[in-house]
DNA sequence: AGGATGATCGTCT
DNA sequence: GACGATCATCCTA
């Protein structure tokens, strides 16, 4: 079982280039991904800024057989953009404040996706704190809809973007952490899927640092 | 540090 | 008309 090729570019001092992840990154095991995805910069376009954080925390959902997953309940004009081909951002907005970042990943027909929980500040830290109204550190985006909002990620702009193209918003190769600083557990707020699904350790986090 | 509670609206029945 | 892949605030210690 090996890692997905992830290369990135040499450190360069000029203004970097997107190299977004291509597509074939997005079309396999939804696991492996929300796995490998840790490490990695998630960059935003905003405001002609570029904002970029490391991920250090996904969950992933498996589609028809996940009574956790949206597109287990059927497919609806919300859901519809899982059904389509890998690479796309699925936002979506909850408890009618938050909105929520999952990118869909496998092939068509076969609705999964991996929702991005947390991110570190790589770049733009300034501007993200100023979109969290001054919070910073550990509570800038140590949560699914922080990091939206310290990002400036919303349903409206970005939900059915193609991530895959290296414009507005896209995710690139970073550091690749060790298994050894990986932790997984069950999902959070899924009370209400089959036991089965609500305890499965589909939950992937770096652990805490420094 | 940690538990309870209210916020707020798109989506589906 | 109900409820949610959550967060911030307001308490109590």
């Amino acid at each position: 079982m090996s890692a997905f090729e992830l290369t990135s570019e040499a450190p360069s001092s000029g203004p970097a280039q997107p190299t977004p992840l291509e597509r074939a990154f997005y079309a396999r095991d939804t696991l492996e991904i929300a796995r490998d995805l840790l490490g990695c910069r998630l960059v935003v376009e905003c405001d002609g800024e570029r904002l970029v954080g490391r991920i250090t925390e996904t969950e992933g959902y498996l589609g028809f057989a996940d009574t956790a997953c949206h597109s287990s309940h059927g497919r609806t004009p919300r859901t519809e953009v899982m059904f389509g081909p890998p690479g796309y951002a699925y936002v979506y907005l909850i408890y009618g404040i938050h909105d929520m970042l999952n990118l869909v990943v496998g092939p068509e027909d076969d609705p999964c996706a991996v929702l991005i929980r947390a991110i570190e500040p790589l770049e733009g830290e300034a501007s993200m704190i100023a979109h969290r109204r001054g919070k910073k550190g550990r509570e800038l985006a140590n949560g699914p809809g922080k990091l939206t909002q310290a990002l400036g990620i919303t349903k409206a702009r970005f939900n059915r973007h193609d991530v895959c193209l290296g414009e507005g918003l896209w995710v690139e190769p970073g550091e690749r952490f060790d298994d050894a600083d990986v932790v997984t557990g069950p999902r959070i707020g899924i009370d209400y899927a089959e036991p089965e699904h609500r305890d499965a350790p589909w939950r992937f986090l770096v652990k805490r640092r420094k």
